[in-house]
DNA sequence: GTCTATAGATTGATAGAC
DNA sequence: GTCTATCAATCTATAGAC
């Protein structure tokens, strides 16, 4: 049985749209990898548009989710920190759906545009969240590099960089908190430096 | 006097390149600005390829010189600060350029892949200087996140967060450092946090 | 140096048979 | 659901006149 044609469509392009990024990838090499022609894409997908929607939804709702419980939350340091744990959860559990953001941002903001003024908006509370109650400049800066840092998740294996799926997330966590300078909760690593 | 058309063709093209994308730019729309046809680009650069590298080969130098320069340099706290000082200067005077690179990643790596890999081996050398000799894991982890808040430098306006360039420059250089978890320099900020 | 004209290729998408 | 055939648009790049 083939299983799931659609699911199976969804699968290949989110593996090339991420290593070639969208618009680099054609229909027709989509279809050739699935065994299928360009024409029998459009019963499943009406579009290529479409499609992408599909392959980088799961994302936007993680966010989207995160954003909302975020929202009335006091910003206090245990706060925050869980926050940055969800948002690094997250981006764990979907690197290949955000590196269709990453290796072509330019291609999915012209073709979904509303798709991509959503991802902003999200990107924007959370990070006006994060720089907490009316921030100074250098907080709201401190807050985007902070979502910056997190993005090291995929940025890592960029750079050659490997490292298990648990030390990712307790590095990346500790260096955003850092960036954010919060402070580092008690029984932690702590300033080891300075030889 | 039509002052040098090249540099001219050269400003329009960063300028689109940075906002729509390399490869959503298309060398019509590049004439139309400019003033020309097509078919007259290709006087000046022989391809669009050639017309990308000349756009981006001021960035390619500084961090070329940055790599090179820092390469004997002993991995000492002073050190660390004034090569990542030398890099955000980079980068806050070629903030388009970068933009580059960020908008369509995929479409550089793609019609220059020496360019792109040659950045990606600057980048490699940067983040292996970066993370000290014999790293950790962690280490090289957080040096990767430090390149990534210098990103921010071009974030923060994606994120709506406006700032003079001082204050970037200065925010900045220090997330930076806390990411690498290096002291802070007697007389600055330092820890102001926990309300 | 700039132009007109066009080649040559690829792409997203549709029509309609089976 | 999948196919063949095709359309219309767009793009990079070249040839050759002026």
């Amino acid at each position: 049985m083939d299983g799931d044609t659609r699911e199976t469509i969804r699968a290949v392009a989110l593996e090339l749209f991420s290593t070639k990024g969208f618009e680099q990838t054609s229909l027709r090499e989509i279809a050739e990898r699935v065994g299928l022609t360009k024409a029998s894409l459009y019963y499943h997908y009406s579009s290529k548009q479409a499609l992408l929607l599909a392959v980088v939804e799961p994302v936007l709702t993680g966010w989207r989710a995160i954003a909302e419980d975020a929202a009335p939350l006091e910003h206090t340091p245990t706060n925050v920190r869980h926050v940055v744990e969800r948002c690094l959860d997250v981006l764990l559990r979907n690197r290949a759906i955000v590196g269709v953001f990453q290796r072509d941002p330019a291609g999915v903001a012209l073709v979904a545009k509303s798709l991509w003024e959503d991802s902003l908006t999200l990107g924007r509370r959370l990070v006006g969240w994060l720089a907490g109650p009316a921030p100074t400049t250098a907080e709201q800066l401190r807050a985007v590099a902070a979502m910056e840092v997190l993005g090291s998740v995929l940025a890592a294996s960029n750079y050659g960089v490997e490292a298990a799926e648990a030390e990712l997330r307790d590095v990346l966590l500790q260096a955003t908190l850092d960036v954010l300078r919060l402070p580092t909760e008690p029984g932690e690593s702590g300033m080891r430096n300075v030889v």
